[in-house]
DNA sequence: CGATTTTACAACCATATGGTTGTAGGTTAT
DNA sequence: ATAACCTACAACCATATGGTTGTAAAATCG
Protein backbone atom coordinates (compact mmCIF):
# COMPACT_ATOMS: atom_id res chain seq x y z
CA UNK A 1 0.00 0.00 0.00
CA UNK A 2 1.33 3.22 -1.00
CA UNK A 3 1.45 5.43 2.29
CA UNK A 4 0.66 9.17 2.18
CA UNK A 5 1.48 10.85 5.23
CA UNK A 6 0.88 14.63 5.49
CA UNK A 7 4.71 15.04 5.86
CA UNK A 8 5.37 13.52 2.97
CA UNK A 9 2.53 15.05 0.34
CA UNK A 10 3.83 18.84 1.97
CA UNK A 11 7.01 18.10 0.80
CA UNK A 12 6.21 16.95 -2.41
CA UNK A 13 4.06 20.26 -2.77
CA UNK A 14 7.27 21.90 -2.04
CA UNK A 15 8.87 20.28 -4.34
CA UNK A 16 6.61 20.70 -7.66
CA UNK A 17 5.82 24.47 -5.93
CA UNK A 18 10.22 25.00 -6.39
CA UNK A 19 9.52 23.80 -9.96
CA UNK A 20 7.08 25.91 -10.99
CA UNK A 21 8.80 28.67 -11.75
CA UNK A 22 11.44 29.13 -14.78
CA UNK A 23 13.67 31.36 -12.94
CA UNK A 24 14.52 28.68 -9.98
CA UNK A 25 14.55 25.54 -12.94
CA UNK A 26 17.34 27.71 -14.58
CA UNK A 27 19.33 27.98 -10.93
CA UNK A 28 18.93 23.95 -10.55
CA UNK A 29 19.76 23.89 -13.95
CA UNK A 30 23.22 25.63 -13.44
CA UNK A 31 23.74 24.89 -10.23
CA UNK A 32 23.39 20.67 -11.10
CA UNK A 33 25.97 21.13 -14.04
CA UNK A 34 29.02 22.87 -11.20
CA UNK A 35 28.57 24.69 -7.89
CA UNK A 36 27.64 28.61 -8.52
CA UNK A 37 27.52 31.16 -5.44
CA UNK A 38 24.51 32.93 -4.73
CA UNK A 39 25.55 36.81 -6.54
CA UNK A 40 27.35 34.02 -9.51
CA UNK A 41 23.52 33.30 -9.72
CA UNK A 42 22.05 36.99 -9.13
CA UNK A 43 24.13 38.20 -12.22
CA UNK A 44 22.57 35.32 -14.57
CA UNK A 45 18.83 37.24 -14.44
CA UNK A 46 17.63 40.41 -14.89
CA UNK A 47 15.74 40.46 -10.98
CA UNK A 48 17.40 42.20 -7.99
CA UNK A 49 19.95 39.67 -6.09
CA UNK A 50 17.13 39.75 -3.02
CA UNK A 51 14.77 37.87 -5.36
CA UNK A 52 17.48 35.94 -6.12
CA UNK A 53 18.05 34.56 -2.61
CA UNK A 54 14.88 34.29 -1.85
CA UNK A 55 14.32 31.94 -5.05
CA UNK A 56 17.16 30.33 -3.63
CA UNK A 57 15.73 29.60 -0.11
CA UNK A 58 12.46 28.19 -1.93
CA UNK A 59 14.96 25.84 -3.42
CA UNK A 60 16.66 24.82 -0.27
CA UNK A 61 13.21 24.07 1.77
CA UNK A 62 12.82 21.65 -1.33
CA UNK A 63 15.95 20.15 -0.47
CA UNK A 64 16.41 20.86 -4.36
CA UNK A 65 19.66 22.69 -3.80
CA UNK A 66 21.85 22.75 -0.54
CA UNK A 67 24.05 25.66 0.40
CA UNK A 68 27.33 25.94 2.29
CA UNK A 69 29.68 28.76 2.61
CA UNK A 70 33.23 29.50 1.71
CA UNK A 71 35.00 32.56 3.12
CA UNK A 72 32.59 36.07 2.03
CA UNK A 73 30.58 33.54 -0.98
CA UNK A 74 27.42 30.91 -0.10
CA UNK A 75 28.13 28.54 -2.73
CA UNK A 76 24.79 26.47 -4.07
CA UNK A 77 24.90 23.03 -5.26
CA UNK A 78 21.80 21.23 -7.35
CA UNK A 79 20.79 17.99 -5.27
CA UNK A 80 19.45 15.00 -7.40
CA UNK A 81 17.29 13.50 -4.49
CA UNK A 82 13.96 15.26 -4.43
CA UNK A 83 14.66 14.99 -8.40
CA UNK A 84 14.27 11.68 -8.36
CA UNK A 85 11.24 11.72 -6.12
CA UNK A 86 9.29 13.75 -8.65
CA UNK A 87 10.43 11.79 -11.02
CA UNK A 88 9.22 8.76 -9.27
CA UNK A 89 5.43 10.09 -8.71
CA UNK A 90 5.10 11.04 -12.52
CA UNK A 91 6.07 7.49 -13.02
CA UNK A 92 3.24 6.40 -10.84
CA UNK A 93 0.36 8.16 -12.81
CA UNK A 94 1.73 7.12 -16.10
CA UNK A 95 1.30 3.73 -14.91
CA UNK A 96 -2.29 4.72 -13.70
CA UNK A 97 -3.14 6.10 -17.17
CA UNK A 98 -0.94 2.90 -18.89
CA UNK A 99 -3.45 0.39 -16.81
CA UNK A 100 -6.43 2.82 -17.95
CA UNK A 101 -5.33 2.22 -21.61
CA UNK A 102 -4.73 -1.37 -20.99
CA UNK A 103 -8.08 -2.09 -20.08
CA UNK A 104 -9.51 -0.18 -22.65
CA UNK A 105 -7.72 -2.15 -25.17
CA UNK A 106 -9.10 -5.05 -23.61
CA UNK A 107 -12.93 -3.84 -24.20
CA UNK A 108 -11.72 -3.03 -27.90
CA UNK A 109 -10.28 -6.29 -28.58
CA UNK A 110 -13.23 -8.40 -26.86
CA UNK A 111 -15.60 -6.01 -29.09
CA UNK A 112 -13.44 -6.88 -32.64
CA UNK A 113 -13.69 -10.18 -31.77
CA UNK A 114 -17.43 -10.46 -31.01
CA UNK A 115 -17.74 -8.88 -34.47
CA UNK A 116 -15.58 -11.23 -36.73
CA UNK A 117 -17.64 -14.17 -35.30
CA UNK B 1 19.97 23.12 -28.85
CA UNK B 2 17.18 23.57 -26.35
CA UNK B 3 14.42 25.92 -27.40
CA UNK B 4 13.15 27.79 -24.24
CA UNK B 5 10.25 30.21 -25.48
CA UNK B 6 8.71 31.95 -23.06
CA UNK B 7 5.46 30.63 -23.81
CA UNK B 8 6.55 26.98 -23.57
CA UNK B 9 8.04 28.32 -19.64
CA UNK B 10 4.82 29.59 -18.91
CA UNK B 11 3.12 26.24 -19.56
CA UNK B 12 5.93 24.24 -17.29
CA UNK B 13 5.37 26.59 -14.98
CA UNK B 14 1.26 25.79 -15.13
CA UNK B 15 2.33 21.91 -15.21
CA UNK B 16 4.23 21.94 -12.31
CA UNK B 17 2.26 24.59 -10.31
CA UNK B 18 -0.77 22.76 -10.59
CA UNK B 19 1.22 19.40 -9.26
CA UNK B 20 1.73 21.31 -6.36
CA UNK B 21 -1.07 20.20 -3.88
CA UNK B 22 -1.82 17.35 -2.75
CA UNK B 23 -5.48 17.87 -3.66
CA UNK B 24 -4.99 18.15 -7.53
CA UNK B 25 -2.75 15.76 -8.01
CA UNK B 26 -5.03 13.13 -6.40
CA UNK B 27 -7.40 14.75 -8.89
CA UNK B 28 -5.16 13.81 -11.31
CA UNK B 29 -4.58 10.15 -9.61
CA UNK B 30 -8.37 9.71 -9.61
CA UNK B 31 -9.34 11.18 -13.50
CA UNK B 32 -5.75 8.88 -14.82
CA UNK B 33 -7.47 5.98 -13.39
CA UNK B 34 -11.10 6.81 -14.93
CA UNK B 35 -13.30 9.38 -15.84
CA UNK B 36 -15.34 11.64 -12.62
CA UNK B 37 -18.19 14.33 -12.80
CA UNK B 38 -17.07 17.20 -11.16
CA UNK B 39 -19.56 16.05 -8.45
CA UNK B 40 -18.47 12.97 -7.70
CA UNK B 41 -14.90 14.84 -7.23
CA UNK B 42 -16.13 17.02 -4.66
CA UNK B 43 -17.47 14.52 -2.51
CA UNK B 44 -13.78 12.86 -1.89
CA UNK B 45 -12.34 16.00 -0.37
CA UNK B 46 -13.25 17.86 2.94
CA UNK B 47 -13.46 21.09 0.97
CA UNK B 48 -16.52 22.84 -0.60
CA UNK B 49 -17.82 22.10 -3.95
CA UNK B 50 -16.30 25.29 -5.42
CA UNK B 51 -13.06 24.89 -3.89
CA UNK B 52 -12.64 21.48 -6.13
CA UNK B 53 -14.27 23.48 -9.32
CA UNK B 54 -11.43 25.73 -8.86
CA UNK B 55 -8.70 22.96 -8.22
CA UNK B 56 -10.28 21.22 -11.75
CA UNK B 57 -9.54 24.63 -13.20
CA UNK B 58 -6.11 24.84 -12.86
CA UNK B 59 -5.44 21.20 -14.06
CA UNK B 60 -7.49 22.10 -17.04
CA UNK B 61 -5.50 25.16 -17.86
CA UNK B 62 -2.03 23.16 -16.82
CA UNK B 63 -3.70 20.32 -19.44
CA UNK B 64 -3.52 17.92 -17.01
CA UNK B 65 -6.69 17.23 -17.49
CA UNK B 66 -9.58 17.41 -19.75
CA UNK B 67 -13.39 18.62 -19.28
CA UNK B 68 -16.24 17.19 -21.38
CA UNK B 69 -19.80 17.70 -20.70
CA UNK B 70 -22.55 14.57 -20.50
CA UNK B 71 -26.05 15.45 -19.45
CA UNK B 72 -25.78 17.42 -16.71
CA UNK B 73 -22.34 16.56 -15.58
CA UNK B 74 -19.30 17.43 -16.84
CA UNK B 75 -16.60 14.43 -16.80
CA UNK B 76 -13.01 14.98 -16.29
CA UNK B 77 -10.41 12.97 -17.39
CA UNK B 78 -7.07 12.86 -16.64
CA UNK B 79 -4.31 13.70 -19.78
CA UNK B 80 -0.99 12.32 -19.74
CA UNK B 81 0.81 14.41 -22.51
CA UNK B 82 1.73 17.42 -20.20
CA UNK B 83 2.64 14.15 -17.45
CA UNK B 84 5.57 13.24 -20.05
CA UNK B 85 6.83 16.54 -20.56
CA UNK B 86 7.24 17.03 -16.92
CA UNK B 87 9.00 14.21 -16.90
CA UNK B 88 11.11 14.65 -19.79
CA UNK B 89 12.18 18.02 -18.32
CA UNK B 90 13.29 15.88 -15.26
CA UNK B 91 15.39 13.33 -17.42
CA UNK B 92 16.94 16.99 -18.33
CA UNK B 93 17.77 18.38 -15.15
CA UNK B 94 19.15 14.45 -13.98
CA UNK B 95 21.49 13.89 -16.96
CA UNK B 96 23.35 17.41 -15.55
CA UNK B 97 23.59 15.89 -12.74
CA UNK B 98 25.22 12.64 -13.86
CA UNK B 99 27.18 14.63 -16.04
CA UNK B 100 28.54 16.37 -13.35
CA UNK B 101 29.13 12.98 -11.00
CA UNK B 102 31.33 11.72 -14.44
CA UNK B 103 33.40 14.71 -14.39
CA UNK B 104 34.21 14.43 -10.82
CA UNK B 105 34.58 10.52 -11.17
CA UNK B 106 37.25 10.72 -14.13
CA UNK B 107 39.34 13.38 -11.91
CA UNK B 108 39.29 11.01 -9.39
CA UNK B 109 40.47 8.08 -10.84
CA UNK B 110 42.93 10.78 -12.39
CA UNK B 111 44.33 11.22 -8.50
CA UNK B 112 44.20 7.68 -8.35
CA UNK B 113 46.22 6.99 -10.70
CA UNK B 114 48.93 9.30 -9.74
CA UNK B 115 48.89 8.17 -6.74
CA UNK B 116 49.83 4.79 -7.42
CA UNK B 117 52.63 5.78 -9.68
C1' DC C 1 -44.91 19.62 -13.03
C1' DG C 2 -42.00 19.95 -8.96
C1' DA C 3 -38.00 18.44 -6.53
C1' DT C 4 -33.24 17.27 -6.80
C1' DT C 5 -28.73 17.26 -8.83
C1' DT C 6 -25.01 19.35 -10.98
C1' DT C 7 -22.59 23.07 -12.44
C1' DA C 8 -21.34 28.09 -12.88
C1' DC C 9 -20.01 32.27 -11.11
C1' DA C 10 -19.69 36.50 -8.27
C1' DA C 11 -18.10 38.43 -4.04
C1' DC C 12 -15.37 38.21 -0.29
C1' DC C 13 -11.36 37.10 2.87
C1' DA C 14 -6.78 35.72 4.82
C1' DT C 15 -2.47 34.42 3.56
C1' DA C 16 1.31 33.46 0.26
C1' DT C 17 4.20 34.89 -3.45
C1' DG C 18 7.56 37.54 -6.03
C1' DG C 19 9.27 41.55 -6.47
C1' DT C 20 11.40 46.05 -4.68
C1' DT C 21 14.65 49.32 -1.72
C1' DG C 22 17.35 50.17 2.23
C1' DT C 23 20.43 49.04 6.01
C1' DA C 24 24.13 46.51 7.93
C1' DG C 25 27.71 43.08 8.95
C1' DG C 26 31.41 39.94 7.51
C1' DT C 27 35.25 38.85 4.08
C1' DT C 28 38.62 39.79 0.66
C1' DA C 29 41.66 42.60 -2.05
C1' DT C 30 44.47 46.77 -2.96
C1' DA D 1 43.27 50.56 6.53
C1' DT D 2 39.85 51.26 3.53
C1' DA D 3 37.37 50.18 -0.39
C1' DA D 4 34.86 46.65 -2.76
C1' DC D 5 32.28 42.48 -2.54
C1' DC D 6 28.95 39.07 -0.84
C1' DT D 7 25.29 37.96 1.96
C1' DA D 8 21.45 38.71 5.29
C1' DC D 9 17.31 40.64 6.56
C1' DA D 10 13.54 43.98 7.47
C1' DA D 11 9.90 46.56 5.47
C1' DC D 12 6.92 47.36 1.98
C1' DC D 13 3.77 46.54 -2.13
C1' DA D 14 0.80 44.44 -5.79
C1' DT D 15 -1.06 40.39 -7.20
C1' DA D 16 -2.10 35.38 -6.83
C1' DT D 17 -3.91 31.58 -4.30
C1' DG D 18 -7.14 28.70 -1.83
C1' DG D 19 -10.74 28.83 0.66
C1' DT D 20 -15.66 30.39 1.88
C1' DT D 21 -20.96 31.59 1.11
C1' DG D 22 -24.67 32.84 -1.75
C1' DT D 23 -27.34 33.05 -6.02
C1' DA D 24 -28.92 31.09 -10.22
C1' DA D 25 -29.52 28.21 -14.25
C1' DA D 26 -29.64 23.77 -16.71
C1' DA D 27 -30.66 18.75 -16.68
C1' DT D 28 -32.68 14.71 -14.70
C1' DC D 29 -35.76 12.08 -11.70
C1' DG D 30 -40.26 10.74 -9.78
Amino acid sequence: MVVKSREREKKTDRVFFALSDATRRDIVTQTLDRERSVSELGRLYPISLTAVQKHVEVLVDARLVSKHRSGREQLVRGEIEQLRRAHQLLDGLEALWRARLERFEDVLSETTRRESE
